[in-house]
DNA sequence: CTTGCGTCTGTAGTTGCTACAGACGCTAGC
DNA sequence: GCTAGCGTCTGTAGCAACTACAGACGCAAG
């Protein structure tokens, strides 16, 4: 049964298990020997989910948005302050991944091997401008800067 | 003396021994005491894995770099290989995360609290257009693409 | 010789999954 | 009825790159 919500959402089997514990998708109910038994209403909400995350909400975000699932003024306003937040850390990591491609893609443009008798890409790396005390980039490999509230 | 680097090179001391655990780092001499004792190779070389990741290189790639730390036109080459690799890997994130930022911009934009029956937000996001089978973004709070060797 | 900061090791938490191992459910065919 | 074989179950560990303890110890000043 769980292989067939699988199939009807596109979600990996053991995601929807991972969402199960992490509190977003209700415990189905089971059969005699304990298998999960879902019905339509698993299929919405996870696809809900499913949309969510392609937005990039995290996943604490989205038990918030599920729970404001009524369609008063109210949790609409929410669910807007909640999508402004998110846009808004999605242009943060933009500027800052700009950031870093530009300092990328200038430092290799500048080394052409067998050209040069230093790499400035590793020179770059051991000694290079300091750009400012810090507070800009973080965001390539690296974690967000934790969201406040 | 840990303290010390670490207020040299701006790397929270948890970090600097982490990087000694990931191989980053090699692990310096003790004193008698048992705390390690840091010398100016180590400023230089966590200088230099200070910069790469705030150039959002991988750790294993910033193993790599320091590898090749050589001025020779082979490691200048290899060098550059890697960054172009990461400049791709950075302009990846950053057209899928335009991508979230147009949807999130264009839902949030027609929300009106108040003035509407429906959230246009959890309208889409409880049925939606499917944007094509799906290859398109992940990057804002999930986890990148990896990356094939 | 004590105070008190710095440091040590080892472990667990973060986010959002993914990948097992080893046991069990369930159904089709004989 | 019985077995083959797939699906599913729980529980745990791993990924990246840190961060945050707890509890023990080092070390220098007063």
């Amino acid at each position: 049964m769980i292989g067939r919500l699988s199939a009807l959402t596109g979600v990996n089997i053991e995601t929807i298990r991972y969402y199960e514990r992490a509190g977003l998708l209700p415990p189905p109910p089971r059969t005699r020997g304990g298998l999960r038994a879902y019905d339509e209403e698993h299929v919405r909400r996870l696809t809900f989910i499913r949309r969510s995350r392609s937005l990039g909400f995290p996943l604490a975000d989205i038990g918030t948005l599920l729970r404001l699932d009524g369609s008063d003024a109210q949790s609409c306003e929410r669910t807007k302050a909640v999508s402004l937040r998110q846009l808004a850390a999605v242009r943060d990591k933009i500027a800052s991944l700009r950031v870093l491609e530009q300092a990328l893609a200038e430092l290799t443009a500048a080394c052409r091997p067998g050209r040069q008798e230093r790499c400035p890409i590793i020179d770059a790396l051991t000694s290079a401008p300091e750009p400012a005390p810090d507070q800009t980039a973080r965001a390539a490999t690296g974690r967000a800067t934790r969201r406040g509230s």
